[in-house]
RNA sequence: GCCCCCAUCGUCUAGUGGACCAGGACGUGGCCCUCUCAAGGCCAAAACCGGGGUUCGAAUCCCCGUGGGGGCACCA
């Protein structure tokens, strides 16, 4: 700053900010932009390092030139031309002796050699500042990035603590703690929100983090600003799942399970075996123990109305039931493919469809209207927690039964 | 109010003068597959903000509107 008033790129000024809220005040009443009006800026300089000497409060104003126009060049959007007269004389330092960002953030910048700035759209008003700065200062500089800002899901106004709500899920969030607390994973929400201002090309939209990082090209960013889409990071978290080698899964979806404080203690060879059952099936981590949740429970607790098949009494239904019981017990190796023989042979001999039989049981067994596939998770179960859950919902069948 | 930026389906976007009666993705609707739900496959509806130019020719270039966004602190 003090190299700056030195060569005569900036000024000391001893307004009080009472003095400034004044001229604001009445510039507003006319209706001209709120500027500095420079009574400090005609001061002889000489004078001015005096009182400053003296000790009176001072900041330090860049005097930005009156005439002419400033060219600033951002590597999206080209130059951007402005009248040196629509600028005002910033502050530089404070009185309290310290730099605000104009100031800061360029001399940061020079001194460690950055040769990229990338920064949000809301630096655009004050670019031709910083682009006077460095002029004044005599420096190199770096290439301008201005990102554009991510809108609101409707649009309107930049994305907002309040309004990012996720959709699908009910609470989403801006923050990345909360998205992760929601099921996303980390790469997934990179995936999304590289997408958003940014593209390859016409078709390539899966990116893993290492795709991403080769393919990125400044070049390719998009200057308008884009409304976020929370079903479309949903969709990519799904892509992200279904890329997950299965431990890498297993690792992901435990930490949702032991949240849940389920009955059963959270096994990984067990979530070995289930993962591979649920991985196409959810959007979002937390969903897996809305599927899959009844593994690690000792019993389910089925609404009974949900035991009876599709045109279906509670009576014939529970007659299935035992017939089903009669029929896994007779099953030699207990595999989803025996399990599923059997069972449609069953179906058969009832006069049943497949559909109604496996109705009945999904919500016998996984306590469920919608479950993994259901021979795969008897077979995970195993046959005496399957053949216990089954004579539970015969015997409340049968209390639907008589009620009737 | 002033200044700056932006403008293709509802949303994210491809498109840099002719290859575009505009392509992809999400979402939506339908069909197929199917033990539920998904995943997957197929199909459909859906856009160049408006007006002037420039040009043989404009989604693409220029101007003016309009709309949206951002900024106008001794914050960052």
């Amino acid at each position: 700053a003090e190299q700056l008033v030195a060569s005569g790129h900036a000024y000391p000024c001893f307004c009080t900010p009472q003095r400034l809220a004044e001229v604001r005040k009445l510039q507003q009443q006319r209706r001209e932009p709120p500027r500095y009006d420079g009574l400090c800026r005609r001061l002889d300089p000489a004078e001015a390092a005096q009182r400053r000497a003296n000790g009176e409060s001072a900041v330090i104003r860049f005097k930005t030139p009156r005439e002419g126009e400033t060219v600033s060049v951002d590597l999206l959007r080209g130059e951007i031309r402005v009248e040196n007269a629509s600028l005002d004389d910033y502050i530089l330092l404070k009185s309290d002796g310290l730099p605000v960002y104009h100031l800061a953030a360029m001399v940061d910048d020079h001194l460690m050699d950055i040769t990229h700035v990338l920064r949000g759209s809301e630096w655009l008003p004050t670019f031709p500042l910083h682009v006077l700065i460095y002029q004044a200062l005599g420096w190199e500089q770096p290439i301008w990035v201005h990102l554009s800002v991510f809108l609101n899901p409707s649009g309107k106004g930049k994305l907002s603590k309040r309004h990012a709500q996720g959709k699908d899920k009910g609470a989403g969030g801006v923050y990345v703690t909360d998205l992760q607390a929601q099921g996303y994973l980390p790469e997934a929400i990179n995936n999304w929100t590289a997408l958003m201002g940014w593209s390859l090309d016409d078709h390539t939209e899966f990116f893993p983090m290492s795709d991403l990082i080769e393919s990125f090209s400044l070049e390719r960013l998009n200057p308008s600003p884009a409304a976020v889409n929370f079903s479309k990071l949903d969709h990519f978290n799904g892509l992200h799942i279904r890329g997950l080698p299965l431990e890498a899964l297993v690792a992901r979806i435990k930490p949702y399970f032991e949240a849940a404080k389920l009955e059963l203690p959270i096994g990984e060879d067990l979530l070995l075996r289930i993962a591979p059952l649920i991985q196409e099936r959810i959007r979002t981590l937390d969903e897996a123990v809305e599927m899959a949740g009844f593994f690690f429970s000792s019993t389910v607790d089925p609404d009974p109305n949900e035991l009876v098949g599709k045109k279906m009494t509670p009576a014939e239904s529970a007659q299935a039931v035992r017939r089903a019981v009669q029929a896994i017990e007779a099953v030699e190796s207990f595999s989803s493919a025996a399990l599923e023989q059997g069972l449609r042979e069953l179906a058969e001999e009832l006069d049943l469809t497949a559909g109604q039989l496996f109705g009945i049981l999904r919500a016998a067994i996984t306590g469920q209207r919608v479950s993994p596939p259901l021979m795969e998770s008897m077979e995970i179960l195993g046959r005496s927690l399957v053949l216990e859950r089954l004579r539970q919902a015969d015997q409340a069948l049968q209390k639907v039964a008589a009620a009737e």
